[in-house]
DNA sequence: CAAGAGATCATCT
DNA sequence: GATGATCTCTTGA
């Protein structure tokens, strides 16, 4: 079952642990591509110095402030996109960085866009499942309880889950130690240990 | 296997 | 004008 606008207005770190073991899917004309979710981060609030709401609303952390249940996708380091799904009710600036997937479904589709073939760094990064999706600035403010980018709930036992810190956001002074980085215990798919 | 450098641009000051 | 919610390749052990 898809997972709706309900289910994103959760308390942040609620919904980026029950995010672990669903499945990401999009829709492309090149084929559909699934990973499952096994890394998430959450980005908490107007006063956590490591979200880009910290500073306030600007016109590219105005997604953060918005309803929940909608993509959150920007460019970084000039490179690489990232994935969110903003959270909890309108008014609140909150965010779930989608961190790492396992690669399920159009795996071949995955390769042909990514630059190394190794199965395993397919998707086991922010960056790197956005270029393996396919998903770029095009889809920041895009609906992800529609029918080109949105998560599946397929109703498998809870994962076991790791919460240990963020990864990158040294400059975010206390912030830096809140234990708001989760993954799936023991799974080789996630970025770091 | 670990560590380091370089790539490159939207966003905010 | 500075800087990152990163990745890949190269180097050296």
């Amino acid at each position: 079952m898809k997972l709706l606008r309900t289910f994103y207005e959760q308390a942040t770190v609620a919904v980026a642990r029950q995010l672990l073991g669903t499945y990401l899917v999009r829709v492309h004309s090149q084929g559909i591509t699934v990973g499952k979710i096994v890394e998430t981060e959450a980005y908490v609030g107007p006063d956590d110095k490591a979200s880009h709401a910290s500073r306030g609303r600007t016109p590219r952390s105005a997604i953060m402030f918005g309803p929940a249940g909608y993509a959150y996708v920007y460019l970084i380091y000039g490179f690489h996109h990232c994935l969110n799904v903003v959270t909890e009710p309108e008014g609140y600036p909150a965010a779930v960085l989608i961190r790492a997937v396992e690669p399920v479904e159009g795996v071949e589709v995955m390769r042909a866009r990514r630059r190394t073939p190794g199965a395993r760094s397919l998707t086991n990064g922010p960056g790197k499942l956005c270029q393996a999706f396919a998903i770029d600035r095009s889809f920041n403010g895009a609906d992800m309880s529609g029918d080109v980018l949105f998560v599946e709930d397929r109703r498998e036992p809870p994962p076991d889950i790791v919460a240990t810190t963020r990864v990158g956001i040294d400059f975010a002074g206390p912030w830096k130690d809140k234990p708001w980085r989760f993954y799936i215990r023991g799974h080789a798919g996630v970025s770091k240990r």
